[in-house]
DNA sequence: GCAAACTTAAACACTTTCCCTTAACCCATC
DNA sequence: GATGGGTTAAGGGAAAGTGTTTAAGTTTGC
């Protein structure tokens, strides 16, 4: 089985990126030129949006686009947000406050530190209520 | 700018299928054989694992390389290994010895067979004490 | 057992991606 | 203007992916 879309080169890439490195200095670590590590850089990039816009067309393939949660948001006020826009669309969502704040931390850990969104947060539902992150 | 990870046919044969269809059926419909529907369908959820498995990678950017699994390990002595290592770290990991142990086998079946490892993983950590595998 | 649904393997033409080079360009700051 | 960081365009060779067919193999339910 293929490991995920990122060739070794895009990951060495991004890792020296990650820790402050320039296209230059990358350049010459792994014995290119920089308007390659600019290229490679670039493909990587584009592979991780490929990624995640693989990902919204499952969701998109049951359910519809509720609302965003925005980066910086409380999470504790994320429930009222979802309910309100759920009711506009006619619709009940499945969990109650609490549990719906679990399932969203459970399913995207790392895009919540402590109380806080820290990156913008897709939610979709579909006719059961299920709600889904994108 | 290209669009995600699935083909046209791909998306075609999934929302068929999401809508019961079997894949004679589909076959039918788009005029082609139901092993070519099967090979179809085969690849769009290859795609998808691909895409998971690349923001996944994301996340292992954030984090530092813990320890090795090495092949031929027991599984059931792998927890006892990543907690020592992180405590060296001076994190915690998130989950308990059995969480640790699902996780280890869901995110990599194909890594393990029975208690033993069958290829090394590596194990890597964030602050927030999550695992991740690669 | 039988049939329907599904999976797999091999082979093929075709297209796309990947990494690379070279050469040029933008845009700040000094 | 020069320097450093970044970007873009054009082109090429190797590698990988896609859709397809044919043919064989499972798995599942009646």
């Amino acid at each position: 089985m293929k490991q995920g879309l990122l060739t070794d080169r895009q990951k060495e890439v991004l890792r020296y990126r990650k820790k402050g490195l320039t296209q230059q200095q990358i350049a010459e670590i792994i014995h290119t030129s920089k308007a390659n590590v600019c290229t490679i850089e670039k493909a990587a990039i584009e592979n991780i949006s490929r990624a995640r816009e693989t990902l919204e067309f499952l969701y998109t393939l049951d359910a519809i686009h509720l609302c965003t949660l925005k980066s910086g948001l409380d999470l504790l006020k994320a429930p009222e947000l979802i309910y309100a826009e759920a009711e506009k669309q006619g619709l009940k969502v499945k969990y109650d406050t609490i549990s719906l704040i679990n399932r969203l931390r459970d399913a995207n850990p790392e895009r919540f530190s402590g109380r806080q969104v820290r990156e913008d947060v897709e939610i979709y539902i579909n006719k059961d209520g299920d709600l889904y992150f994108g």
